[in-house]
DNA sequence: TTGCGTTATGTTATCTTATAACAAAATGGA
DNA sequence: TCCATTTTGTTATAAGATAACATAACGCAA
């Protein structure tokens, strides 16, 4: 039951592998059963020890390039903030994120719906749209920036954290 | 013309310093110039490498420190996904940006529209929000989560670029 | 099956980005 | 003027990321 959400997403990243005909190796299976098992956003230097430990390789590369695989693939996400990486809980097309990150636990939850992926795709979009002139006068029409991808990363309070800090403080 | 909006942002941020009673010292005067001047996201190494021409400190806490004041007051922004900073080309309250990035030429530009606000916001919000419900199924009303900030990146390409290799393709 | 081009892995070395820790100087009241 | 606080400067080092090249595995065609 736990551990249902994470079979499912890897799972679902080995067939669409095989899908697209895309190689998950052995390492790259490994990087991202490691970040699925986590749950939450490791650095590269944290697979990488998790991968000697597993007899890999134990110099950089190896975890940046597996980490650089499955990101190129939409099934991991970068979290900037974080400098970390965090395994795709709902991964299907190379996306965009939409990440929800808790300032005081670390844990990372991706929004994907498709409200969101509307809202995202609008914000980049919404630039060289005719009808942007309804959101304000002095960037609409003339940009023309034509977004490819994004990164969003909302800073907050997950419901864990929240609720502790209100028992503590009373 | 070229630069009044870079003196009007710099006098904007002086005013603002005078009124919350910041000390807008040299040297954070200094780099806010040289990311107003710059006009596109710089390194720390780069603004660093500027300000030691100028006789100031030329040891990375200087700039790191200086950046980090100017961030905190919402006069600079980090672009995570250069590792980059900019100068907010329209400061008033400490806020999150929402940063469109061109691939090509690596300029940045800041959109600060009412809408646009709103739509970040709302991605934050949307979590708590009973009427999250029109968003979708899974997540809505039980993720809680208590948005605070934001960092938003669109990638894509500019104007100028654009044009340049629609030119340049034929 | 062998051979060969391509892709992936492993390793060394190095680069870039960022911070900890502490001394010296400047600032702004009491 | 004195003192507490803030800012600056410096040394040293941590943390994150990549370039370059040798070796190994793979996948397919002959």
């Amino acid at each position: 039951m736990a551990n249902s959400g994470r079979d499912e997403a890897f799972e679902k990243v080995e067939r669409l592998c095989k899908e697209r005909n895309l190689r998950l190796t052995p390492v790259r299976k490994r990087v991202l059963e490691i970040l699925l098992e986590a749950g939450r956003a490791l650095g590269a230097y944290e697979v990488l020890e998790s991968l000697r430990r597993d007899g890999f390789g134990h110099q950089p590369p190896v975890a940046y390039r597996a980490l650089e695989f499955l990101q190129e693939n939409g099934f991991v996400h970068r979290v900037e903030g974080m400098k970390g990486y965090v395994a795709c809980t709902s991964p299907s097309e190379p996306h965009g994120p939409v990440l929800l990150v808790c300032d005081s636990c670390n844990e990372v939850k991706e929004l994907r719906t498709p409200h969101l992926e509307a809202i995202a795709g609008g914000i980049g979009s919404y630039c060289s749209l005719e009808s942007a002139a309804e959101a304000g006068q002095h960037h609409a029409g003339k940009q023309e920036f034509l977004a490819s991808a994004h990164a969003i990363e909302i800073l907050g309070c997950c419901k864990q954290c929240s609720e502790a800090s209100e028992l503590s403080s009373k």
